[in-house]
RNA sequence: GUGGUUGUAGCUCAAUUGGUAGAGCGUCGGACUGUGGAUCCGGAUGUUGCGGGUUCGAUCCCCGCCAGCCACCCCA
């Protein structure tokens, strides 16, 4: 048997769950203004050793490079702002009028041991607020962000903020870090030896010298002066809004595009992969991929994690069923239930037994998918244009033209000449 | 990539110191000849993840691989 590649996922049964959280995603998105954009899924690597940056695990050992048949190094997107940033280059939508707001939904690829919640091929939905450095910005991205998970009606997430600081206070912190890790070089793991000459921030959110993290300097007291009034305002608004957050100042995030605002939502339930939506803003990326300085803000949010923070909050829709299952009590009938069933699924949603099951069988059927009436079809009804109805919640039956069970189904309004039966079945 | 753990029917799980597989749920059919989720009865389905090894004999022991899960790394 051929399987699935490891860590990848098939998406069967829950179809109706990820179109439900989409939709409602979608929803939020162009209700704070947003429009959707849609680039490809492969891009020159280039644009990620550029953009996402050379030093990011995810550049050194999570990226699905190959070469094309033209010798093209191509890589499988894993992540989302990059492209984004290279298209609005692209088509040089600045000439467009600032900001540009955009949302995106789709997989992302990257190579890694797959866990639940952390899969090889999984789903962000991200959005980019293009064009304003202004803290409201900030802020109008992480109220889009708490948005959606209230709308999907998760609610026992923890938003965390921090600010990294541009490239001037930056440098400046970086110096101290190294002086106060100096000392210490010889306690800490591997991983962090290596990340002392590579980037030292990354040092702040290791969970095994977490102890050192502790009293190492805080990047807040190094902020240049409009680094902390952009902080100190994006705080204020969030205050505002009544949007309840923290601040943790080992957040520093494992992309080397962040500038100022860097914040993550976790939903603590989940386990070791907790991260549910990170984001935060990013001056100096489509300087880098070739465009006018343009500042950024924006986040993502790992459609799988929702699922599980879903599932784990009991918080999943129901799936619907069909409106009306056309049975029919013998062969004979096939052919009427086959053109009845075309003419009503112009106003609904129709199925109809394509087995040959018996009539008691179709009715199984039926009610397994939910369906909301059963239209029975025999020897009477095709004579008499007369179809019997019945609704499956209450076992009520009727005896109805099409237009009628049209009129009964969509809930109109009830006609005087519904002859109705009150029959009940079985039981 | 590192460490640990698990892998039996579609699903959840059984199988006494190694003696070559069973239950519940689901599915299909019947009781019910034009009526569903209940009840009763019956049928079907497994190369016990894959490949080797030890053994008279392996679901069970050993090795390799594959996959899931947990943690690390890191992140959505």
């Amino acid at each position: 048997m051929i399987k699935k590649i490891k860590g990848t996922n098939d998406i069967v049964e829950n179809t109706y769950i990820w179109e439900w959280v989409e939709d409602k995603f979608k929803e939020v998105a162009k209700r704070f203004g947003f429009s959707e954009i849609r680039t490809p899924i492969f891009e020159a690597t280039e644009l990620f050793n550029r953009g996402v940056g050379k030093e990011t695990d995810i550049v050194q050992k999570e990226m699905y490079t190959f070469e094309d048949k033209g010798g093209r190094s191509i890589t499988l997107r894993p992540e989302g702002t990059a492209p984004v940033m290279r298209a609005f280059v692209e088509h040089s939508l600045a000439s467009k009028g600032l900001p540009q707001k955009f949302f995106y939904l789709g997989p992302m690829f990257r190579y890694e041991r797959p866990q639940a919640g952390r899969l090889r091929q999984f789903h962000q939905y991200g959005i980019e607020l293009i064009g304003s450095s202004l803290p409201v910005a900030d802020a109008y991205t992480i109220l889009v962000a708490v948005e959606i998970l209230k709308a999907v009606g998760l609610e026992n997430f923890k938003l965390k903020i921090n600010s990294t600081g541009c490239q001037k206070c930056r440098a400046g912190y970086k110096k101290a870090l190294k002086e106060y890790y100096r000392p210490l070089l010889n306690n800490l793991c591997d991983d962090c030896k290596r990340r002392y000459d590579r980037n030292v921030l990354r040092l702040l959110d290791c969970k095994r010298d977490a102890e050192y993290a502790k009293s190492a300097p805080n990047i807040l007291d190094y902020l240049c002066d409009d680094c902390k009034a952009h902080f100190n305002e994006l705080k204020s608004l969030l205050d505002t809004l009544n949007i309840e957050y923290e601040v943790d100042p080992s957040i520093v995030r494992g992309l080397d595009y962040y500038t100022r605002t860097v914040f993550e939502i976790k939903y603590p339930s989940l386990g070791a992969q907790d991260a549910i939506i990170g984001g935060g803003r990013y001056d100096n990326l489509i300087e880098e991929l070739g465009g006018a300085p343009t500042p950024s803000v924006g986040f993502a949010v790992g459609m799988e994690r929702i699922m599980l923070a879903l599932t784990s909050e009991g918080k999943l829709p129901s799936p619907r069923g069909v409106d009306l299952y056309v049975v029919t009590v013998g062969d004979e009938q096939r052919a009427d239930a086959l053109k009845i069933s075309r003419e009503l699924s112009k106003y609904m949603r129709v199925d109809i037994d394509l087995m040959g099951r018996k009539l008691k069988a179709q009715f199984s059927n039926a009610s397994r998918e939910n369906a909301r009436y059963v239209l029975v079809i025999g020897e009477e009804e095709v004579k008499s244009g007369l179809y019997t109805l019945k609704r499956m919640s209450d076992r009520t039956q009727m005896k109805l033209s099409i237009d009628e069970v049209v009129m009964e189904i969509k809930g109109k309004r009830r006609l005087e000449s519904f002859e109705q039966e009150n029959t009940t079945f079985g039981s």
